[in-house]
Parts: structure tokens; C-alpha cells; sequence
DNA sequence: CCTCTTAACTTGACATTGGCAAGATGCAGA
DNA sequence: TCTGCATCTTGCCAATGTCAAGTTAAGAGG
């Protein structure tokens, strides 16, 4: 139980901290979470991370950061997996969606907690558009419209009937995902539920798709 | 600060402690919200909670419950109001849990947390049921069937297309809910949001009368 | 190679928390 | 009036977040 007689200095706390956080988080959960066990799983004293990230906020920002990256990635990758279809672009985003939230149930649960992080931080606001971007452009392939990088997304979001179509996409995909993740869904038979989620996106896409098309 | 020599037996404590953990959620949010602090404003000593409640998670647990009882009561409350339109209704099924979520926030994000929550407690779950009859009853009043009451809802969840339009329906109820709460519109200018959350419900609604029209 | 500034980390302390155990109180029924 | 028992209090413990002050060593400047 005595430490192990590490170096003074560690090399590379900050990383090790999260690392070390993304591990309580993962075997603890929100609950369980606390600055000092975080502390231990580095192998430093309970002050360390103090001077790395100031208050547990600071450090649950970070967590959360890596969550948005981490969301942004899988769902590029899920869509390069979907080929060309327009139907299972969208379903691949929302199960990616899913998918993300169900593998990492408590970065999902802080990242869309404004009174545990700070939502504006530079890091989780980069992430966060990043983020922002790829669903935006799930919506603007269902539309047959160019697809934006990150600068642009100021300016693509003036649209309104684009806002509107990302409105419906986003809150279709994150409450299923929302509701699933804190078991709202327990009524319904367990077996039907992913089959559930891809029918009711596939309407969903159809209807953008086509209200796009109507207004061209 | 000192007690103001109360009778030894408070004559309604779990009421007064519920009250009193509402208003600590209120000014304090979930972060600062502690046992003590609840025993505090009830005017009782810090041990007292233990006896009608356990812990921290059952106070919380009959406080979310309240939290269902209450969004029911809102959904019910502006529907009336809503008159007959079909449109009018879901928009004002949407309306009514935004305005719960912006207006109990606290609550809003302890009934969705099954980690901080017993979601099977009978208060819990039958408040939920009683909610999640309400918003299935949105949906069949779009479907042009007749409502339901709480003992029907387990028989009218075994069909599927009922069930998909649910699931479309809260999902995107609730994810715009949410996602508001937690500062993620942030980029959409300010003064369309609400006007977009119209827009959006009756698309929705529309789509899902005339799926039903057409099935029929 | 030496010094010395300073970032990185430790130690110790404090108020606060949740929860348990044991004791005090007084209501309700005999 | 007496008594059982739910109700509430007091006292305690380990754990936590945060702060202040001390310790270490990495690395820049000579």
C-alpha cells in the first residue's frame, strides 16, 4: 500500500490523471468519482492535481473534452462504414450516437452537464463544435447539399430550414440515446429496441430528404 | 443559529424535509445539495432524514417522483388549453415539457439520473408510468385513436408502429429538453429557438397523422 | 560544471459530508 | 397511569475538496 517510490517528478501527470479519471469514472461511475481516488490511480499525493487542473470541475472539464472527441470519431467512423446510401447514413449516426453513449455512459452524463464542467472552455467548446459539425453535416448529406468543415459552421447555421432539419435530427438521436441510457425505455420490449431506433431514423430520414427535395 | 426549540416530534417531517430538499435543489442546484443542509432548513438535527428516507438516495428518489407527478399535472394543464387542433396539441405536449424542464431544472436532471435515483421505487415508477401514459396519449390523439389510461399502457406498448411513433415523439420531446437545458443551442440565435421548437413539433406531428392516415 | 529560479509535487490542516450507533423523548394504546 | 415504540438527537468516524506552506529537482543562464 506505501508508494511505490516513484520520481518527484512524473513526467506526465496531466495525462495520467486523466487516464486515471476516465478509469474511476468507468469502474466507479459519477458517484464514485472523487479528486483524491484519482490522485491514488496516478500514484501522487492528493494535492497533485491541483496545479494541473485546478478544482475537480477543471478535471471533469477534460474528461468531457475527450468525450466530444472521442463522440466526434466514432461517428466519422460508423459513416465511412455506411457506404452510399442515404437511409443508412442517417441510422449509422444514430447508432453511433448510441453506441458512444452506451460504451461511455458517464463521459456521456458529464458532457451534457453545465453545473459539473465548464461548458465554455476552449477545450470542450472546440470538441463540442467538432462534434456539432459532424451531425450537422448528417443532416446537410440528407438535404444533397455539400457537407461544411468547422469554420464554417457559423455561417451554415443562419439557415433556418437547415437549423430546423438539425433541430429534429439532434433531438431524435440524443433523447433516444438520453432516455435509453437512464432506462426510460424499459417498457418497451428490450428486443425491438434497436430495431426500433433504425425504423424510426429511416423515417425521420425520408422526411428531411424529401422536404428538402419539395423545397428545390 | 441556534434551534428554535421545536417540539421533539416535528408532526410532519418527511413533507417538511421534501419541501426543504426542493428548495436546497432550487438556490443550490444538485451540486449543493446535501442531507444536511435539507435537515438544516426543516429545522431538525442531521441524523433526522435517516429514518424516512435511509439515505441521500431516497430523498431524492421521492423528490424525482415529485418532479413526474408535477410534469404530468403541466402536460395535462396545457393541453387543455391547447384546444382542438392536432398540431396545436403535440406543440403544446412539446411546449409543456420544455417549460417543465427550464422551470424545475433540478428535478428534470435527477429523474433522468437511474444512478442517483431508485427508478424502481413504486413512487418513481408509477409517477413515470402516469407521464409516459400522458405523452402516449399525445401521440394517439395524432394518430386519431382514442386515449388510454395508465392500466391500458402495457397492452397499447405491444404495437410496434404505436411505439415508433412514441419513440419518435418523446425522443425528440425530450432531447430538445434536454439538450436546451444543458446550454447545447448555444450557437443557434436565441430568439428562434422557441419559434424552431414549433416548427419542428409540427412537422413531426403532421408526419405522424398522416403515416397513420395512409396505414388506415 | 555550478547556481538558482521556479514549476511540480508533498505534507498537513480544516470544515463539511454521509452514515452508523446509542441515547433521549414523547405519542398512543393498554 | 404505565409502557412500547416510532421519532428524533448526540456523538462519532472515515472520507472528501481545497488551501497554505514546505520540499524537490529540472533546466536555464552563467
Amino acid at each position: 500500500m506505501t508508494k511505490t517510490k516513484g520520481p518527484y517528478h512524473h513526467g506526465d501527470l496531466k495525462e495520467a490523471l486523466l487516464t486515471a479519471g476516465e478509469d474511476v469514472l468507468r469502474d466507479r461511475g459519477l458517484q464514485g468519482f472523487t479528486l483524491r481516488e484519482c490522485a491514488r490511480r496516478a500514484g501522487v499525493s492528493h494535492a497533485a492535481p491541483k496545479h494541473h487542473f485546478g478544482d475537480v470541475k477543471g478535471l471533469l472539464t477534460e474528461i468531457a473534452a475527450r468525450g466530444f472527441r472521442q463522440l466526434t470519431r466514432r461517428l466519422r467512423t460508423r459513416l465511412r462504414a455506411a457506404g452510399d446510401d442515404l437511409d443508412a447514413q442517417f441510422v449509422a449516426t444514430a447508432e453511433a450516437y448510441l453506441g458512444f453513449a452506451e460504451a461511455y455512459p458517464e463521459h456521456f452524463r458529464i458532457m451534457f452537464r453545465r453545473d459539473l464542467i465548464d461548458i465554455e472552455s476552449l477545450s470542450v467548446a472546440t470538441a463540442a463544435r467538432e462534434t456539432f459539425t459532424e451531425l450537422t453535416n448528417a443532416i446537410l448529406r440528407q438535404r444533397r447539399e455539400s457537407v461544411i468543415d468547422v469554420d464554417s459552421l457559423d455561417a451554415s447555421m443562419t439557415s433556418t430550414q437547415l437549423f430546423n432539419d438539425i433541430l429534429i435530427g439532434w433531438s431524435h438521436i440524443h433523447g433516444f440515446a438520453h432516455l435509453k441510457l437512464e432506462g426510460q425505455w424499459s417498457m418497451a420490449p428490450k428486443s425491438l429496441q434497436k430495431e426500433m431506433l433504425t425504423t424510426a431514423s429511416v423515417r425521420l430520414a425520408k422526411m428531411i430528404q424529401s422536404e428538402a427535395a419539395t423545397k428545390r
